[in-house]
DNA sequence: TTGCAAATAAGAACAATTATCATTCGTATA
DNA sequence: TATACGAATGATAATTGTTCTTATTTGCAA
């Protein structure tokens, strides 16, 4: 199990449902998790946390650092442990898989444009929703195209 | 008040909401409405409409290709008039504006970034929430900002 | 005009998320 | 280690954005 002082330092007193969902992000298959996802993962591991705990975790944790929240399409929120590092995202139509993707020269123009524009940018969101170009897509269908749903 | 013909090329049959949707779009301030944006100006405006048919007529505006949907932050779908051709969106964080850019090297690195990870694209949405550097924010104050209500 | 499929309006239903609140837990202190 | 109290939890109600249902109305072709 996780370490109590991860989440100490990072301002929030260390409780079990807090603890799991901290481990479910650091031992989960995929990166990227909705609260159903949580939710149903922990319960189906026989972990016993409510809903709205889910909820008030992921967004503590989001204001704490410790996830970054995305807002695919498809309605709901998805949240990842945060690396430190920016990247963008493409999101497979066909198995709703997350690729990640960071490129310095989108990442500049970005700059560009927004200054020329009189902004200062203070945060921003690429996701590019594609299709597998290989026969048979070969991510795991462990969750459905955002929207599909 | 609008054309029926542009409705009927579309498919669609011309009835009076949505005349009056679309003429909201051709001659509203604002290029990026929600349905509740739609559904209340319309209401202000005299005009008697169901918010069930507004989120009906939008759905298939999009459909017909009258209208493009985005997803920005903030929960909501906004719709804008389709000109045909794409473009991004910066978000000013200070008062909702939204301002339309586009960048051909942006574009292209998207192409090149999918292509290298084995996908094509299908769709993506760029969106740069951002503050004006203006000392006192230009933009009119018709809609809050994403996430702020 | 009339006839009828298509469209509308009102409200119920839904899905994702947040708020409420009585109960339980974590931890600082005696 | 026992106690005490504010913080956290879980059950469930409430909210929000959107879609579905259905009885009624409308556009338009014959
Ligand atoms: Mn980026
Ligand atoms: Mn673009
Ligand atoms: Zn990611
Ligand atoms: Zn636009």
């Amino acid at each position: 199990m996780h370490q109590p002082e991860h989440l100490k330092s990072a301002g929030l007193k260390s409780t079990l449902p807090r603890l799991k969902v901290l481990d479910l992000f650091e031992n989960s298959k995929e990166r990227h998790l909705s609260a159903e996802d949580v939710y149903k993962q922990l319960l189906s591991s026989g972990e016993d946390v409510g809903l709205a705990t889910v909820y008030r975790v992921l967004t503590q944790f989001e204001q704490a650092g410790l996830l970054v929240r995305h807002h695919f399409e498809g309605g709901k929120s998805v949240f990842e442990l945060n690396k430190g590092e920016h990247h963008d995202h493409i999101v497979c139509l066909q198995c709703g898989h997350v690729e990640e993707f960071y490129d310095t020269a989108i990442e500049a123009r970005q700059e560009k444009v927004a200054t020329e524009l009189g902004f200062t940018i203070r945060d921003h969101s690429l996701h590019i929703y594609a299709d597998c170009t290989k026969k048979k897509c070969p991510h795991k269908r462990l969750r459905m195209p955002p929207g599909t749903h």
